[in-house]
DNA sequence: ATGGCGTTATAAGATTTGCTTATGCCCCTA
DNA sequence: TAGGGGCATAAGCAAATCTTATAACGCCAT
């Protein structure tokens, strides 16, 4: 599949191409910015390598052998296939300085990363974010494979691989509907009461579900499910609807707690939190875009 | 006009075509046939050349971006058009093992050549052999530029920047129609009768007029053109009407003397006489199968 | 016939490139 | 925890490529 050596090269089949149209060795080593001895040795090293005799040589110039003219005429196609690969090239360094690919956990995505996109697009116009949603341990996975340039997540889990800088801090707060019991109780809920009430809960491999894992999983608890959903807002919509209680991040639920839709009730001691952090390749260095971008997004998470 | 440094080179562009298909950086190597620290160094500088990020690598190995499977595309269409270049300059080196191209002035392609030919092609059958026509100062030209690899000619002008061997002499006789005075008389002609007798000439440039203007200028004399004929077959049908005489090489008449459509008549003294001579490039080294054809014409003109 | 100006090719030395082997580090699996 | 896969770095060596200096050749004007 390789290959077979000798190999022409490049420079050699486009000096050629210089010679033959400018009528001399001299002269199409001056237009490539090299001696004139230098210009003549590769030329014969290319016939060595063709095998062919491309140049018929006297003290009146170059010209072209017939076969030279065939070699000429197959390298003006191989250049201008290599011209067309630098365009393109160019247009991928163009877009890699503007262009950022960012994947957001739900949270994130959903209630912090509009506020940083629309600072961004603020402070930095030529920047262009490109933003996937995921869970945690998928933003993750996107990261580590180079698939995005930036991830953001809940937790610390799965970070093998990656960079990551903590940005703020996220507190989980338990959630129940106006009419539920727990609304107009005084006092907290303990681990254990929360752990013996079935819930409405993300996906396995979600931030949220993780921490609370964590959480009660340090009093040897784990929580009991009566539905799992995907998706922050449809358990919000469950909640409201009194299915049952749930656990989400104080940022999600901040609007709807005070609109009168849903009832935080305390927990018991320190409730569970987590930190939102930003993930990057460890293999690959960060691009100056990305690394843009990183930086006002922690500007802003730091001015809270 | 020349490609704008630096360029990518064509075995690393392969290279990352082959660690693209094979998963990793130490498989393409392998398939390369150079170390795995060669080959890694290879792609780092084929991205430093591009600017742009082509592999993402981890210990599992090493999988395209999609900036890399952009290049890779484009490289398939260069590397594509190289292998096409390849077996066009592979079908040239056959071809020149074979194919031999010569030209000889008009005396000898139409009454040396055919027996060179025919010898050769009974002794050498892979041999092909184009001639072309000219008269000897063309034949140099060509030869000097190139363009025919071997070149036959009367006499010794012109012979700048090209090697040459001798291969036969050949004699000029004069000619006249079997009424004409002279073929019945007894005696020689002398140059100087010749001189003032106008006589059916070749054009300018070939040998045989060139032979006759040298040997009649040692004695201060020149030929006298009734008629200038490009075609020495043209001049002996002009001969045999009457028109005037004319000075040919006897190879020429040889069949129209024996056979009484024209008579030889004596010239004083010497004759004037001629060389046949090979003639090649002196900036080019004979090819093989051109060096094959000299020595055979060479032995089958040193056996007469 | 000679000198000047164009060309290509060779020689020698310096610099750059590209390879090798040895080895370190990382990750995954048994 | 050990072994086997991967990639990257370091050091040393050989080959490639460049430079300047110069030789040789051909053409043209004087």
């Amino acid at each position: 599949m390789p290959l077979v050596q000798p190999v022409p090269d490049l420079i050699s089949l486009d000096l050629l191409a210089s010679v033959a149209a400018l009528g001399s060795i001299r002269q199409g080593a001056l237009a490539h910015g090299i001696s004139q001895p230098a210009a003549s040795t590769r030329l014969r090293a290319l016939e060595a390598t063709l095998g062919v005799e491309l140049l018929h040589r006297s003290s009146g110039g170059a010209q072209l052998t017939p076969a030279g003219r065939v070699v000429v005429g197959w390298s003006e196609q191989v250049l201008g296939d290599v011209r067309s690969l630098l365009t393109a090239t160019a247009a991928l360094r163009r877009e890699r300085r503007t262009q950022v690919h960012v994947a957001a956990s739900m949270t994130v995505a959903e209630y912090l990363a509009p506020e940083w996109l629309v600072r961004l697009a603020t402070l930095d116009p030529d920047l262009h974010v490109a933003l996937d949603m995921a869970n945690s341990e998928q933003v993750a996975e996107l990261v580590r494979e180079g698939r995005v340039d930036l991830g953001f997540v809940e937790g610390t889990s799965r970070l093998v691989g990656l960079h990551s800088q903590a940005l703020l801090d996220d507190e989980l707060v338990l959630v129940v509907a106006p009419h539920h019991p727990w609304a107009s109780r005084r006092g907290e809920i303990s681990r254990a009461q929360l752990a013996a009430t079935p819930q409405v809960l993300r996906e396995v491999g979600s931030g949220t579900r993780e921490v609370l894992e964590e959480w009660l999983g340090a009093v040897g608890l784990a929580p009991t499910a009566v539905v799992e959903l995907g998706s922050t807002t449809a358990i919000k919509r469950a909640v409201e609807s009194g299915v049952a209680p749930a656990v989400l991040s104080r940022l999600a639920v901040h609007a709807d707690v005070r609109e009168g839709r849903l009832v935080a009730v305390p927990l018991a001691g320190r409730g569970p939190t987590r930190t939102i952090r930003a993930l990057w390749s460890a293999s690959s260095p960060l691009s100056p875009a990305a690394k843009r971008v990183l930086a006002q997004i922690h500007e802003v998470t730091t001015e809270r």
